[in-house]
DNA sequence: ACGGGGTGTAACAAATTGTCACGCTTGGGC
DNA sequence: GCCCAAGCGTGACAATTTGTTACACCCCGT
């Protein structure tokens, strides 16, 4: 289900929107101070962010802008929400990087018909080489391209690299991958003596992670082989 | 033509190498001292390095081991060359990350075996995804994936961003690159507004590569357009 | 128990990438 | 022609990512 981060000091207007979209079948959350939807976008994933242009303390705009620079971001459509009908304001929304723009007051099957409309976009690649489906393993979910992992619903700060060397093992989840082929496909050549790059890297993303949402752990060392990414529930 | 980097003190054998190596069609470099050997490592493109074990001043070891570090030498294939035909030099000389070995005296005949044998393997890309054609553009090369770009024959550093966008540009030479296709295809999404990372980036190959052969500028802006990779003598 | 290779990870260092600021260029309107 | 504003170029600095080194630990066969 798509997930639909909604900054407004409105809480009004906020329960309706979420009472109409969920209808929809999408869920949503609400922050109604810029500080907590920042927080908010940061935390958890999101697969877009309607955001109030009027905002207390500091402009949507700025707003924006932070928004862009939060890791994980990458390609999170924005559509700005006005309450003047002003051209100005929605020519400046745009011009700062939002995806779309929708002046108050509107109708919720105009909003509702222009998130879809922006989802479908971003679903269809348009801004992407690939289309980017999720893989999922357990609580934990990659999103490949846009270095966006979450665990429990939980956004983790990952590199490229780190990111590959997960995808690469969770392609064979509960099976052991040589060390020589993770090598190959994440550091891009054979593997030399003395080279600790890969243990290294395996060390940075347990970190990241954490253990398992049953207290095991999640990448298992195999003596002289590789590693394995262990599926739920599996022991050591 | 493939280039052969001959690193041995024996100068006399340097001689008889290179010759019975340009007789089959291999291109060679000699130096007979370890640091004029990564020194000619560092400065230019080769395709094999044939590394002797005994050198003066350091061991051979030592010399390959700094050689993997050197910039652009993924997947550089280095043949090691031996004076004692001991096996125990041979284990060290393969766990060191030599990728054959052949212990001396050997025959010219077999040493051209083993040479066109790690040629093969390297060009189909065994260790690597993809099979890396070189591409050639004036007298700026690319070989994607090892990071290695040479420019009149000398070795430039760049990281793999800058390839990305140098790749993209050359792509179509002469003709402009969007300024959007190339925020998508090299930084991974589109452009936001008052993002200066391209023309940065741009700033940074421009540096590196320095000015064309004839003096002109080798990448020029398109005023709100995007840039483009001029063809040699071609003006601005 | 002992030794040795394999693995884990902290701490540090280097390289890459991003940000910001300021100056120059360019092209269009007047 | 002159001025302005948007675009571009780039130095300087900051943040992030990646690589290196060193040392602790641990598993396993002897």
């Amino acid at each position: 289900m798509q997930r639909i981060l909604i900054i407004d000091d409105d809480v009004e207007l906020c329960g309706l929107l979420t009472e109409y979209l969920e209808e929809a079948g999408l869920s949503c959350g609400c922050a109604h101070r810029p500080e907590q939807g920042l927080a908010l976008a940061a935390e958890q994933a999101w697969d877009m962010v309607l955001l109030d242009v009027m905002l207390p303390g500091q402009s949507g705009l700025e707003v924006l802008h932070r928004l862009r620079q939060l890791p994980g971001t990458a390609g999170l459509p924005v559509l700005m929400l006005s309450a003047r009908g002003e051209e100005s304001d929605k020519v400046v929304g745009l011009e700062m990087g939002a995806d779309d723009y929708l002046a108050k007051p509107f109708s919720a099957r105009e909003l509702l018909a222009r998130i879809r409309a922006l989802l479908r976009r971003v679903a269809t690649g348009a801004g992407q080489s690939a289309p980017q489906i999720p893989v999922q393993v357990g609580d934990l979910r990659l999103r490949p391209g846009s270095l966006q992992v979450t665990v429990a619903e939980k956004n983790i700060e990952i590199s490229a690299v780190e990111l590959r060397l997960l995808e690469t093992l969770i392609e064979t989840p509960g099976a052991v991958a040589g060390r020589d082929h993770l090598y190959r496909t994440v550091l891009g050549h054979a593997s030399h003596p003395f080279d600790r790059r890969l243990d290294m890297l395996v060390s940075r993303i347990r970190k990241k992670l954490g253990p398992r949402e049953d207290g095991g752990e999640r990448i298992k060392a195999v003596r002289g082989e590789g590693y394995v990414y262990l599926l739920p529930g599996a022991s050591l």
